[in-house]
DNA sequence: CAGCATTAGTTGCTATAACAACAAAAGGAA
DNA sequence: TTCCTTTTGTTGTTATAGCAACTAATGCTG
């Protein structure tokens, strides 16, 4: 059998970058002195975007299962970024709002993105960078189909 | 302040796919009837590879930090997937060993890969994939410097 | 060789991830 | 309207992720 070695994979290589990101991000935030995961930013990203959305609309954009959002958002609550509260026409959904304090948390973080994002790509072409993106969102369609 | 929009960024793709990957690898591992997650493959594989590594050897590849990857291979052995023993030469080391049954699931496991790929990699040029994987290998070397 | 720094591994705490099961509300069909 | 299905959110369980703190063994230095 010929041998699979899985550093030479994409698998790999999407799963060792995702953990080095995660930690990259953390340690961000840290450096502004917040207490902000990537999941957390990107529930803030979603929320800037449109606010009020039910958990369901953000699970489908950030990828989060159901369960996973419900304690995400929890977390977020506890410290005061969002404020969850019932839709009013439909008794299911709860509506989830950016507070002050969330939206500051946003936009100190969302001030140094660039600028981070410029030292994660040197050395990459803005072509190679978008091949890149392209052949992950057809990963994600062909993972996605065959659910 | 212009929008950041995450969804565009390398960084949310790289962590969609990281979960649809995860997903997706454990479909496949329920599919052959195993209970295997996608770090214990990582650990199989650098096993067959060359067994009897540090615990410290094994992390620095599969990157995982020293106690993710003590409780990951508490889990393995608890499972009986490996053996842990206690280097002869340094009392401070533990080796790493497969048993018959980790090199079972290694192999039974590696026999449904390349099927595997060739699904998730549909539609995209093999040019396209090199050109990934080496922007997401100089992501890496990029985040790994600065720390 | 005594003292201290380093290395390897573990434990504790908090957060995310995947899945199953559950409860409550809404919607649709007989 | 009653019953059943679907939708939305929560809770429980197990596993990974990141960080700090800890122990034990090793190695270095005076």
């Amino acid at each position: 059998m010929r041998k699979v070695r899985i550093t030479d994979s994409l698998a790999y290589h999407v799963y060792r970058s995702a953990r080095l990101l995660r930690r990259h991000f953390l340690s961000m935030a840290t450096s502004l002195d917040m207490e902000l995961t990537q999941e957390q930013w990107f529930v803030l990203n979603k929320l800037v975007l449109e606010d009020g959305r039910s958990q369901v609309d953000l699970g489908e954009e950030i990828f989060a299962d159901r369960p996973n959002l419900t304690r995400i958002l929890t977390t977020m609550e506890r410290r005061g970024l969002v404020r969850r509260r019932p839709d009013e026409e439909d008794g299911r959904r709860i509506r989830v709002f950016l507070t002050a304090d969330g939206r500051r948390h946003h936009d100190e973080f969302a001030a140094i993105v660039p600028k981070a994002r410029s030292q994660l790509f040197a050395g990459i072409t803005k072509e190679d960078l978008e091949t890149a993106i392209r052949v992950l969102a057809r990963l994600e369609s062909n993972l996605v189909k065959d659910d």
